[in-house]
DNA sequence: TCATAGTTGTGATGTACATCACGCAATCAC
DNA sequence: GTGATTGCGTGATGTACATCACAACTATGA
């Protein structure tokens, strides 16, 4: 399917455009390839852009002092990913973004997803149901971070997103869960 | 200070609404009063309002089947609260919401708010805008939740609002932080 | 005013994890 | 093809927490 025809879709699903207002919409969206491997967003850096995921997987995450690895969220198509707060508040990077895999994106700069929101109604409200479905699923993370162990979470991972099993190295869906690769390792041959 | 005018003033720093605008908004908040430890929300009820704080504090909580309870925020004024996943999915609460001190709130219901948004496009700026900086906020707890031990994640709350020191119970503070009550005792006499 | 419930502190013990250390494929680079 | 890198498993040990048990103090309400 087309890059067009897929964010059309998915738009679709919260938020009613005409044809016109859709072309204009997706005439902002810039798209890019980036390889396995690749950083989209570094730390530090000044963010400009968040990304649609076309195809591929992408990941934001967070290396502490200790060089340890923290993933937020991993993106998959028709997801979105950036870093919120720095895009928000103009602020420099906090949190990261690359490819786990080899990806293809569409890349909206901030300031043109302003403009789009104010131009454009419709999209402003895409942007508001987008970004509670956002919130709701950190929250449901937060009780599980709290309420369960390491093995239920993990279970409720690969349940949820089965795909990550393969696709994805263990030490990153460990990073994911908040345990050592070690202790995920032994999590499942049990 | 009157109710009407610190909705305005909160909503003055992320959107511009003419007055006329902001008493077509405002007249759909309804003013309600509740005791210390009352309930808002209940898990398992329908749920159809979010509150927006004007005095007291509120919080968003989930308890789980060993009955042990898992804080997800406190709402002091200015906050808004709710069970979004409830609010926005049409189902019922999984999370509840009561009071920690006597509280005045106004109640503004899910048709009433997204009336207001299709009616008034900086309203659902507005909102579009708070959801994000809940989103932020919650992916900052992942993070510290992840990465810091419980005296650290004291020490930043305490740090970030020390009126929740004297005002909210200990075991209400560990709640929030993921830890024991116990432990948390232990934490801060060191 | 007395009883009861709610809040806080502290010791003893248990456990789910992290960390360190090592070996062993599979894949990649040149 | 060979050395380097990446990914994965597993044992030994350490630790930050939970849990249980009990005591004391404070506020609330009949």
């Amino acid at each position: 399917m087309q890059a067009k025809e897929i964010l059309k879709q998915h738009i679709a699903k919260t938020a009613s455009l005409t044809d016109e207002q859709f072309d204009h919409f997706f005439s902002y969206f810039k798209p890019q390839s980036f390889k396995k491997g690749q950083a989209i967003i570094s730390e530090g850096e000044r963010v400009n852009s968040e990304y649609f995921v076309l195809e591929g997987i992408l990941k934001t995450f967070f290396i502490n002092d200790d060089m340890k690895m923290f993933i937020l969220q991993f993106a998959m198509p028709t997801w979105w990913a950036s870093d919120y707060n720095a895009l928000y508040s103009g602020s420099k990077a906090t949190v990261s973004v690359d490819c786990i895999t080899d990806a293809e994106v569409l890349c909206l700069s901030s300031a043109d997803r302003e403009k789009l929101c104010s131009e454009i109604h419709q999209v402003e409200h895409f942007f508001r149901w987008r970004t509670n479905r956002g919130y709701v699923a950190a929250h449901k993370r937060l009780l599980s971070l709290m309420n369960s162990d390491a093995k239920h979470r993990y279970e409720e991972l690969m349940t949820q997103y089965p795909q990550l099993y393969n696709q994805v190295p263990k030490h990153l869906i460990a990073a994911y869960l908040g345990v050592s690769r070690e202790t995920l390792s032994r999590l499942y041959n049990s």
